[in-house]
DNA sequence: ATAATAACGAGA
DNA sequence: CTCGTTATTATC
């Protein structure tokens, strides 16, 4: 039933009439009477009888085609228990909304639609029969696929192998600097493909996505994969969903609207970069593509594969549990392929440069960047995006506002509030500018066209690109040129840059998140990892205490060293992923009724409320991981209770936050 | 939303 | 004890 009220989430019986048999298959879309109206819904299974005394018929059948598989019926399910929400609200993720012209060029092109169908339910059924039939007629011909970049990773090779043989293994990978990821994942499908299964690959963005397509064309050959994203459009989403269902294709690549796509005989799961926040689904309710993915294969039979530059606590996780194995290269080799790495401060003798001066760079940064530019090599410099640190200046001067007692950075917690310090955190109630006396501040954060005005009067005569919202570059030629980016949005340069300068690090560092440490490594070793090997003269300057841990792992290159101290301090404070935590965010009276109904497991801890965004309020469950099933279901069952007897107001149900505080 | 049903209380 | 009204609950 397509409602997405938590107390009707379960499946309803309808009798077929005679002229909707044929079309009526598991998996179509349909419409029913409902509480007197008509209401849309989805065919979960025929029956020859039910335990309920009178049944209404079935009103109509939407379309024949069985847009929900089996596999992806069963995949909705589990995600709805986990993230304590409703089958309804999945399945809109899971299956995109109809385009009925898109259907017909699909459906016409291919066989008969209903033989198709039927076909395809059969596989769907017998997917271990037909897995098993494979393996059999495999023996002996199976092609290899030549594990080329992978055999830079002891365990890597043996991780192609295992694909194409068709085993479920499970890796966390850590990509080397100058890593061309993108290959990687092609290479990983296509001994998939090989094996003869599919694929479903996630990425963050689009140019990941661009660049991964690019990847998978050059390796399989046209034709052999689709895209899914949302960014597509309604009517080419939609066809890519059904050139998957319908089994024309069996590798499907995408942002996390393909998380869910339908997949015949799935043989492998993946996702890279799993660290970035776009990942987190922003509907209801809320899944996270890697969780998705990874209840896939877990669900399935099926190898996953999580990568990226850094590795995050919830991958680590899964190593450390045993889940997952990590594939990561020796020392030696990360030692030969890393750029040369230097951490500098704010540096009190900036002056001495006039060029440094002029743009405000530490001269480390200045001197490190002009010697790139000299030997004819592109440098990166990484700003954060403007708006994303409410970071302060003089109004009149423009130079920063900075504690009187540690020299940290100052900010304002609102637009009319006493600026404090973000590291010590002291009231400067009285402040006055060191450079003019000013007593006025505003809020600021150089942006990137600012930085790059500059960084242009430097360095004259150097090309500056800059690449962020507005405009996001792919890729930049290899000559001597500026190129100032924002997180995310950093192009690859032609044999990689001469120079990486990542400033302003301390806004990164700072934020009141419980993930600042993790995304902060995770941005810079994004950037790190264009810069060409330090033999190859690669350099990278870290505007950051080179004391703080993150900034130890980005210049050891050593993420998963990171990953290990970040769970380890987790677990200390009973932080996910180490615990599994829910928050329950509305007005007080809705949250505390909620909780009040909720029968929740012995463990679990009620933390708060912390207010949230006008007028509501959020408190947060806590439980042992042993326990998140049934904390899940307690607040599931416990919304369903209020929405069946219509409370007013609403109340967010959020399993696993990205943000906790 | 809306209909069926249970619960309740007043009046006979 | 019955009828009419109102809260509750299920909705195939």
């Amino acid at each position: 039933m397509d409602v997405p009220l938590p107390h009707l989430d379960r499946p309803f019986d309808y009798l077929v009439p005679e002229a909707l048999d044929a079309d009526a298959r598991p998996g179509v879309r349909v419409k029913v009477r409902f509480a007197g109206q008509l209401v849309d819904g989805w065919l979960l299974e025929r029956a020859e009888a039910s335990e309920h005394p009178k049944l209404a018929y079935l009103e109509k059948v939407v379309s024949p085609v069985p847009v929900l598989s089996p596999e992806v019926a069963r995949l909705a399910r589990a995600v709805a228990d986990r993230y304590a929400g409703s089958l309804a609200d999945v399945l809109r993720l899971a299956v995109p909304p109809r385009h009925a012209r898109a259907e017909k060029a699909v459906t016409a092109a291919d066989a008969p639609p209903s033989a198709d169908a039927d076909a395809d339910a059969d596989a769907d059924a017998d997917a271990d029969a037909d897995a098993d039939a494979d393996a059999d007629a495999r023996v002996g011909g199976r092609a290899e696929v030549d594990p080329r970049g992978w055999r830079d990773y002891p365990a890597g090779p043996a991780l192609l192998r295992a694909l194409t043989d068709g085993k479920p293994a499970r890796a966390v990978w850590s990509a080397l600097p100058g890593e061309d990821w993108a290959d990687r994942y092609a290479d990983a499908v296509a001994a998939t493909v090989a094996g003869g299964r599919g694929a479903v690959v996630v990425v963050a963005d689009a140019r990941d996505l661009d660049r991964l397509d690019a990847a998978l064309t050059a390796v399989l050959g046209a034709g052999r994969h689709v895209r899914l994203t949302a960014a597509d459009g309604p009517a080419r989403r939609y066809r890519a969903f059904l050139t998957a269902r319908t089994g024309e294709v069996d590798v499907v690549v995408g942002t996390r609207a393909a998380m869910f796509a339908p997949v015949r005989r799935l043989g492998l799961v993946a996702i890279w970069d799993d660290g970035d926040d776009l990942h987190a689904e922003p509907r209801a309710p809320y899944p996270h593509a890697r969780d998705v993915l990874l209840t896939r294969a877990q669900l399935g039979d099926v190898a996953a594969l999580v990568g990226g530059y850094a590795r995050t606590a919830e991958a680590q996780l899964l190593v450390e549990t045993g889940w997952a194995r990590e594939v990561v290269a020796d020392r030696a080799v990360v030692r030969a392929r890393t750029p040369a790495m230097a951490p500098t401060g704010d540096d009190p003798q900036l002056a001495r440069d006039p060029g440094a001066a002029s743009a405000r760079l530490p001269s480390l940064a200045w001197t490190t960047a002009r010697d790139a530019l000299r030997a004819d090599l592109p440098v990166l410099v990484q700003v954060p995006r403007r708006g994303y640190v409410p970071s302060v200046a003089c109004a009149d001067c423009r130079a920063p506002a900075r504690c009187p007692h540690c020299a940290g950075p100052l900010a304002l917690p609102s637009a009319q509030g006493t600026p404090a310090c973000r590291w010590c955190g002291r009231v400067a109630a009285a402040y006055a500018c060191p450079e003019c006396g000013g007593r006025r501040l505003r809020a600021s954060v150089t942006g990137a066209r600012r930085t790059a005005e500059e960084l242009g009067r430097a360095f004259p005569g150097v090309p500056v690109r800059t690449s962020g919202r507005e405009e996001v570059l792919a890729g930049v030629p290899g000559g001597a040129g500026l190129v100032i980016a924002t997180p995310g949005a950093e192009p690859v340069a032609e044999g990689g840059y001469g120079a990486v300068l990542l400033l302003d690090s301390w806004a990164l560092l700072t934020r009141a998140d419980l993930r600042a440490g993790e995304e902060a490594l995770r941005r810079w070793m994004a950037a790190a990892a264009l810069a060409r090997p330090g033999t190859a003269g690669g350099r990278v300057v870290v505007v950051a205490d080179g004391a703080l841990a993150p900034v130890q792992a980005l210049l050891r290159w050593d993420s998963a060293w990171f990953a290990a101290r970040e769970l380890a301090e987790r677990r200390e404070l009973g932080f996910p992923p180490a615990v599994r935590m829910a928050s329950v965010t509305g007005v007080a009276e809705a949250v505390a009724d909620l909780l009040a109904g909720a029968r929740l497991p012995g463990e679990a801890e009620v933390l708060g409320p912390v207010p949230a965004e006008e007028g509501r309020e959020r408190m947060l469950v806590r439980v042992p991981r042993s326990r998140a099933a049934a904390m899940a279901e307690a607040l599931h069952a416990a919304a369903g209770q209020r929405s069946a007897r219509k409370a007013a107001d609403p109340v967010r149900l959020q399993v696993d936050p990205l943000t906790l505080f």
